[in-house]
DNA sequence: CGTATGACTTTTA
DNA sequence: GTAAAAGCCATAC
């Protein structure tokens, strides 16, 4: 079975973020493993920068580096988003307690 | 179909 | 702790 296709990428992206709960952050190399690939870190991002406005289902505001900092080139305005939910960000834009802020690899790819 | 790009990660110094 | 380079793979052209 090793058919693990790129068949909506993006969209297995998306339902993974949509699986991360408000006061919890994940990274890009983890939304990645949990597909099953962790080289694909960047395109994670990738789907995320592709992702639309429209889409509110996904809190893309939740997803940083590996670092624990937004990689976003504004991250003013994922920072404020991430406060807003409870997030502490230092003013570096990263994430205070960031391991204990992330979440667990199997709760993201439960089911 | 080949080349270029990138909201990343890891390794090495 | 920071800095630079290589790797990796889906998308866009």
């Amino acid at each position: 079975m090793a058919r693990v296709v790129t068949r909506g990428f993006h969209e297995r992206v998306f339902t993974l973020v949509a699986r991360v709960p408000a006061g919890f952050v994940t990274t890009y190399g983890d939304v990645a493993e949990a597909l099953g690939l962790r080289r694909v870190a960047r395109q994670v991002g990738w789907a995320l920068a592709a992702l639309p406005a429209k889409r509110k289902d996904v809190p893309w505001q939740r997803v940083v580096n590996g670092k624990g900092e937004i990689s976003v080139v504004d991250p003013t305005r994922q920072a404020r988003l991430l406060r807003k939910e409870g997030v502490a960000v230092d003013a570096r834009g990263r994430v205070r307690d960031f391991a204990a802020r992330r979440i667990a690899l199997e709760f993201l790819a439960k089911r």
